[in-house]
DNA sequence: GAGGTAAGAG
DNA sequence: CTCTTACCTC
């Protein structure tokens, strides 16, 4: 099964992208963020023409996570991260396909740092931290990927010295990362190429992917009882290149079939 | 000599259309209307490119006149219609191509009807008079060319009875199409097709296009003197169902050699 | 730089 | 509907 996440930055506008992206890379699940589409606009028809069905949580003019899904059912768990009822930006959509959960999340980028948006992030990161802890004590086989918005380590960086007050690599956040890691998440594309520099984004500007001054952002992570089954992973940054793409890169896992291990 | 005229609205959104199209039809002067574009992000590269010069008056936003020429020396006579130096609008736009002034005009919608929209419209039609009596009086080789927005005859729309309060049939505006005619300037399509339905324009709205739902506004006026000349003409009406194309279609009429008369 | 929105014009 | 500008976010 191949598992894979893209940050879109607006399904709409991305669409000839993402179609191409599907045809070549043929997953099996695929979760999306930065919709930038409400509810209604969700290009439906197209994703379904393309062979995959759909949930989706959309929300207008920012954020929007989806997951797709190519010959498997969907069932849809929760569209939101619990912890706050306040909380209405969609950044989370949570669905089992294949006796597997799959945690679809596009995490608050928190810039600029200090502030509230800072907080935000901080406050979700600890809800995100009570889910993820409860699916560990279930011992389900699950699956937390998506847009973390978070430079795991100074390798994951282009110029690390450059960013230590970003919201994106400030120490309080690297510290959850690496404790969610601690608890039994597999960060499973650095497992896979311990020693590789891997970014999956690049920012628009500066001719960033052309200098290949990128960072790590986007991440799969699995509970305990999924990560003997990792076969393979990796990024298609070959996509950020192509005409009118997103500014962050497809990323995508392969896990050997159940019955095989 | 090919002459055409093309409302592109919008000349940089509308570039690949324009430049597709100026590669099929091989048009000696082409006028432009509705650049939208201020006067330094003229495309005037990819014009060049594409084996044409320019003269050109740009506007931030709306309007914008430009003329076009494959292979001719574009002399420019004036930028604006006389006779209003507060009128800052660039809809109008002379040159002298292979001895043909060439008069390129954008006129005034005059939406909504009644009100000072319309009462500019008819100022600048006026004025328009004036200009083109002048040229009839001067016995010039001459062609008044471009998006009149104005809808000739009830002939030259798809419903007329919903039209007659709009700027674009009142009779005011009608009749003073037909005085300029009367002067002497001839209709050179409607002269080459007196018994087709023939229409330049298709809103972007209601599927107009795919119903037919047109209206014929734009017109390309001989002088006496060129009528003679006139050897065929026609609307590129394929164009307007090109991706991304303008709502309005080429026009454009074709004059024998000077020496062949 | 490139998405989104909104208003104004057509 | 589809242009434009100006603004906001990342």
């Amino acid at each position: 099964m191949k598992i894979a996440t893209y940050n879109v930055n607006g399904v709409n506008g991305r669409l000839p992208v993402l179609l191409r992206w599907l045809q070549e890379a043929q997953p099996d699940v695929v979760c999306l963020q930065e919709l930038k589409a409400p509810q209604e606009r969700f290009p439906l028809k197209e994703i379904n023409d393309a062979g995959y069905n759909a949930i989706w949580h959309g929300q207008k003019s920012w954020n929007g996570v989806a997951i797709l899904s190519k010959g498997y059912e969907i069932t849809e768990v929760q569209r939101a991260l619990p912890g706050d009822p306040e909380d209405i930006q969609s950044r989370y959509i949570e669905a089992i396909i294949d006796q597997i959960v799959i945690c679809c999340l596009y995490l608050p980028n928190g810039n600029p740092y200090p502030g509230p948006k800072f907080e935000y992030k901080l406050a979700w990161i600890d809800r995100l931290k009570k889910r993820t802890d409860e699916l560990i004590k279930m011992d389900l086989p699950a699956v937390i990927i998506g847009d973390f918005n978070i430079i795991p380590t100074p390798f994951d960086v282009h110029k690390p010295e450059r960013w230590e007050n970003d919201a994106l690599y400030r120490i309080e956040v690297r510290k959850a990362f690496e404790k969610m890691l601690k608890k039994g998440w597999l960060d499973s594309i650095r497992t896979l190429f311990p020693e590789e520099k891997i970014y999956t984004f690049w920012d628009y500007l500066y001719k960033a992917y052309d200098r290949d001054a990128g960072i790590r952002l986007d991440h799969v992570l699995l509970s305990p009882y999924l990560s003997s089954r990792l076969k393979s992973g990796g990024v298609d940054r070959h996509v950020r290149g192509w005409e009118k793409s997103s500014d962050h890169a497809p990323v995508w896992i392969e896990l050997e079939k159940e019955g095989k291990q």
